[in-house]
DNA sequence: GCCATAGTTCCGAAATTCCGAACTATGGGA
DNA sequence: TCCCATAGTTCGGAATTTCGGAACTATGGC
């Protein structure tokens, strides 16, 4: 568990960096992330709006997010320090993260039924 | 199955684009109907490289790209004329199927043909 | 040593994907 | 009209993936 594995920018392939972000609940951890630099991962990243992610799904994000490439992780005493490899990513793939993020950003004022509309649940 | 669902672009969501393309297949299938503008599924799709598809999992691709929002499919006798709608996914998330098709194509094995890079506009 | 915190792994249930076989829809003859 | 060929869809079951609770591991502090 420990040598975290995280992919050579050269072997990060675009399937895995759509397929991660695909994932509004990951791309919203991805964000924050982004917007902050650097983050522990459970304490700042477990609720997406007033929806708690369970501790299993979380871990298991993050590691998707890693091992897409997106984000590089460190063990830093008892917390895991988060950061994202946006130059890098950008450097191979220019545009992609910010056309995404934007994406996701820009369907945030009008959505109608993202987060209410849980009938299900 | 005559009045094809197509969702009206303000209801397209970047989850659902994202879904769609992080499937290569279909990504090159969606770039394929792109390259020509206007392209009969299955006579046209049904081979990415030298692999073929099965008939059932090309209308299966085709139905998640049109339910994504990012195509138009349309009934022409007996077959079905796709046409992308990257004007109108151009005009809601600029600048992301641009990126999404170049990261493909420099990626190099994913796409079938990854040397024609397709409008960067 | 013990305990608390942060995160991971295990594993079963639920959801999704894949694809062959059967089916439907349309056009072209005879 | 009936029959056939072509283009595509739907059905159904197996394989794969995802979700999340419970148990486990790792680290630090006492």
């Amino acid at each position: 568990m420990r040598p975290l594995f995280h992919p050579a920018i050269e072997d990060v392939r675009p399937e895995a960096i759509l397929h991660a972000l695909a994932d509004p609940d990951r791309a919203a951890i991805f964000a924050g992330i982004m917007r902050a630099g650097c983050v522990e991962a459970c304490s700042a990243l477990s609720a997406i709006g007033d929806r708690v992610i369970p501790k299993s799904s979380l871990s298991n994000h993050v590691k998707v997010l890693r091992e897409a490439g997106l984000i590089r992780s460190e063990r830093h005493g008892v917390e895991m320090r988060n950061q994202s490899r946006w130059a890098e990513v950008e450097a191979r793939f220019p545009g992609l993260l910010a056309a995404i993020i934007n994406a996701y950003a820009s369907g945030l004022g009008t959505t109608p039924r993202a987060d209410e509309t849980i009938a299900s649940s």
